[in-house]
DNA sequence: CGCCGTGTTGAGTAGACTCAACCCCAGTGG
DNA sequence: CCACTGGGGTTGAGTCTACTCAACACGGCG
């Protein structure tokens, strides 16, 4: 039995990253122990272990969905290793739109990494990395207003979305609404701080979820400028 | 020759969280490659893997130490592991009281959790603990009004710098204006959050950095509310 | 004693939040 | 084919609160 068409699609998707440089019997026996989950929106991650394919995930935190903080973004090649951490039921995984993951048993994670170290040493860098990612949106929450937030945040998803094109044409991943409470807002806050940088000409939109940016020289000033800089 | 009264100090202070369950061999290695670093209030910390031994370490981002965003704190017997990473140059670790750290060189640390297992299995436990630390943060700075972050803090303060005590009475180990910029607002905003707190109750000053905890379960409360339940 | 670092208080403003209404569009069913 | 519906998004008006800037209080130290 030769790899499906699905399994040489992830095969590729991982080529360009940091999963590239793992041995292929690791990435052999990652793929084997894993299963292909499609989520529709709003669809709860079933697991703690994964790795993105397709679509965004979102880290939300809080009893109640609807109105639970979103506290991290997972992107296609990201890991997502949330075992081992004291779950009082309060954290979920949830599709920000229709998405597509490798679900790994932790146990399954744990055995592959115990058998390949490069793959234990590529699990660490990717944690180390998030942490860091994590710090940084903190710096951006405590210092930053909402607009240059919104900025900050339009580049990177420019950037992660699009790696390898001019990364100026790319789709908004989420709702308007979920954006809003990653980025620390309201909705209609968001609403009126994306009306504002349309009126500078900094971005445009071809459809409310497919962005332009017409000046990433404006945005990145925008995006790099603190509180109370002038 | 023998261990010195230090490293008998260290030893009994890593005795009790997670590094107890290493082996001997483990421990001394790690020991052997560090050195003891005294840090005065507002050192920058050199290098950047250390495990705390006494007072806060900072992780700052900012071009400018004076107005940057306090990210993280660690406390005693945290890794700070932040090697690996993109540094911009923005990124620094600073003694926010007076502090003592032991500092590895990342190339000793790397070489240890090579030969011992289970070291590298307690450092990538307690890098995914950090992650989900900050995305607790990051919860609490999105969705959280300022005094409900405050009491979040003070909880979390309390039960840190005092596990072993009542928790009820403890130090303040930072100045106002970086706990402010830690919890995201004006040290303006800060003391006057300080102040409606002392006059409910639930805390007291016994001088301005010695906080008693007056109704723990009044800040339990406030804590968990969220910024827009009644 | 005066200085400096730190923290607090006061007054005024700007800006994010709240609540409500409205728009737009895709899906659905008569 | 078209009214209906509901989710997602935007707009508007008013309120509230955190920010800003300035002055002041306090304690340690030269």
């Amino acid at each position: 039995m030769g790899p499906t068409v699905e399994e040489t699609a992830i095969r590729s998707l991982l080529a360009d990253s940091g999963w590239s440089q793992l041995p292929q019997a690791c990435l052999e026996d990652v793929l084997a122990a894993g299963t292909i989950v499609q989520l529709a929106q709003d669809d709860v991650l079933p697991g703690r272990v994964a790795i993105v394919l397709q679509g965004v995930i979102g880290a939300f935190r809080g009893d109640d969905l609807a109105q639970a903080a979103v506290t991290a973004l997972y992107f296609p090649r990201d890991l997502i290793e949330l075992d081992d951490l004291p779950d009082d039921g309060v954290d979920m995984l949830v599709a920000m739109r229709p998405a597509q993951v490798l679900s790994l048993p932790a146990s399954a994670l744990h055995a592959a990494m115990h058998k390949h170290a490069p793959l234990a040493q590529e699990v660490l860098t990717r944690v180390k990395r998030q942490a860091h990612d994590l710090r940084e949106h903190v710096a951006e929450l405590t210092g930053k207003a909402p607009e240059h937030r919104l900025a900050s945040f339009l580049i990177w998803v420019s950037e992660v979305t699009d790696p390898t094109g001019d990364q100026l044409s790319f789709e908004l991943p989420m709702r308007r609404y979920d954006m809003a409470r990653y980025l620390g807002m309201q909705p209609e806050t968001l609403s009126r701080k994306i009306k504002a940088l349309l009126a500078t000409g900094a971005i445009s939109l071809r459809t409310p979820s497919n962005m332009v940016i017409e000046d990433r020289e404006a945005l990145v000033s925008l995006a790099r400028s603190a509180r109370r800089a002038a």
